[in-house]
DNA sequence: GTGAAAGCGCTAACAA
DNA sequence: TTGTTAGCGCTTTCAC
């Protein structure tokens, strides 16, 4: 292990002057600096990140929490992050809950004795009390993604703007002519997709009535299930808008089995776009939750935050429509 | 922040019997060691991780090394590393390489200095020479997959055992009575894949020409393509045998567009057993890569190494059928 | 422009 | 059983 101490002795330096071109920081002559640096290379040395972890404070290492890294929502953001950061110089550290939320405490401790410098946190995989453990320490966070049934919390959020992708979904549908529509949403879970779904409608002067919103829990099952209630119905929707894109794929299931053509008897549209989506058949029209963009904004702020930039601590981005084969104007 | 000589302050005692007390180590009197516990209780003190992996020369951080996470091939074995490691007290650092190879050499560096106590490395992630800097300083780690072209590395490796995998396949066909196949292979890639179903085939006294196999990319499109190359063949087959499922998929898709019903007229079956297998009509019989046994045998061995139990260092996950809706007997 | 010295928080000989 | 002491490798203030 070559330390510091090796480079200065080759050099003819002291340890301190080697710190200074490493860090370019103090004043070095010329000559030094090149006899140092030769130095450097000859030994193929590479400064000690512990050691000046410990005596700067700062380890260059940021958390991610998040329920589980195999649940493919998540994988994108993962990368996105992992890729800014290390731009940054930050290396990302995983953190997987798997949704156990006492563990998850026990966990946010453990990195506490790690000097993260960071921290972003998928908003189902803690509780958020266990988050104030850090937040109250000073440590930079970053929540990302909040239940859109709960009041937003007094941390820094980036957010998707959800009503906005409910209110995409039903222009599309709208345009398309749809004016019987059924909804399959998960309930309060996904709050402001239904809400600015309806919205949108209401203000077109068309009214869902009640009866025709259906209860999923985000799963292609439930997704199946409420497709079939919901052609029991009198008169039954010639469209379905569900909150996430399983759902959507299980409603297309459903009526593929019960003999009806989709898109031509039946337009699906989901929510998320998730990869199933664009290989499923037919593929899924879908309001694309933007996760690069997600990770992006979440890592930008908590990088200002760390490095003490003015940056806004609330930000929303913005979903949009991803047109495909479930969707066609009413028969 | 409170520190150990916070602590040791509060119950009336030096930094050294604090520290035997978290760490078990020395001997400490009952009453003492209460008074420490009721102190360290009371601080809410944590260890710190950075003072400790410089004094011990440990971190307790693994790193994972692999292409991308956002392939979804990975993120379930990362999940498994992750959640083996954590138990045993070590955290996971992230490193995505994004396949090029050249910064993959510096991200490589940028560990070095971190004091990682060892490594995973998926085996196209980078240049096998760029991990010698670690190995050669000693540092323990685990390839996991090798290249099928490739002569086994002298470095520890946790592999797929994909000749008995394209065996497999081989046999499920034949059981169905297929002579007349196809098949659909990345070469020389996924060498192993075709040599095992091929091996099973001529051992069963069936032998496939040359003229029946196609080469492929791994990509939807390419096993689309290849299929329709394989419809112009005078005696056309009544099963393909892709090696990977993407491929698969696209053979299928091809099928079906030039009118073909799978299974029924034509029988295919894939490798890997991604996501979209399991969701895709028809469904996809397939031959899976135990991917969570291969992230328990990487990261078992790794860890074994680490602490230095005798531990083989090289091994071999087995492959396992899963019988889904894309093959049937041959009519 | 360069060096001496102190110390980040912890552990582990060695002493008492 | 407990304390004293000397670092782990690096940065940084202060002095020259």
């Amino acid at each position: 292990m070559v330390t510091i101490v090796d480079v200065a002795h080759k050099a003819g330096v002291t340890p301190t002057t080697v710190s200074y071109v490493i860090n370019g920081s103090g004043s070095v002559g010329t000559k030094t600096r090149e006899r140092v640096q030769a130095a450097i290379a000859e030994l193929g040395y590479q400064p000690n990140l512990v050691a000046r972890g410990l005596k700067r404070g700062k380890t260059m290492t940021l958390a991610f929490v998040l329920p589980s890294i195999a649940n493919p929502f998540y994988p994108e953001i993962a990368d996105e992050v992992d890729r800014i950061a290390r731009l940054h110089g930050y290396h990302i550290l995983l953190c997987n809950t798997h949704a156990d939320r006492t563990p998850g405490h026990e966990q946010l401790e453990s990195l506490v004795g790690r000097w993260i410098d960071g921290l972003i946190v998928m908003a189902s995989s803690v509780e958020p009390s266990d988050v104030h453990a850090f937040y109250d320490r000073g440590v930079p966070l970053v929540w990302c993604l909040w239940p859109e049934d709960q009041a937003f919390p007094d941390m820094p959020l980036v957010d998707v703007h959800f009503a906005a992708a409910g209110a995409l979904a039903a222009q599309h549908l709208l345009e398309l002519g749809h004016t019987q529509v059924g909804i399959i949403g998960e309930l309060p879970n996904h709050a402001h997709r239904l809400a600015g779904f309806c919205d949108a409608y209401t203000q077109a002067g068309v009214r869902v009535p009640p009866s025709h919103i259906f209860a999923g829990d985000s799963t292609m099952e439930s997704g199946y299930r409420a497709l079939v209630e919901m052609l029991a119905l009198p008169m039954h929707p010639t469209a379905v808008y569900a909150t996430n894109d399983w759902m959507a794929i299980g409603a297309i299931e459903a009526a593929l089995d019960q003999g009806l053509r989709v898109p031509e008897d039946l337009a699906v549209i989901g929510l998320d776009d998730i990869m199933l989506s664009a290989h499923f058949r037919p593929s899924l029209t879908t309001v694309a939750i933007p996760k690069r963009e997600l990770a992006m904004e979440a890592i930008t702020m908590l990088l200002n935050l760390i490095e003490k930039r003015p940056t806004p601590t609330w930000k929303q981005v913005e979903p949009h429509l991803v047109v495909r084969h479930s969707t066609l104007p009413r028969p």
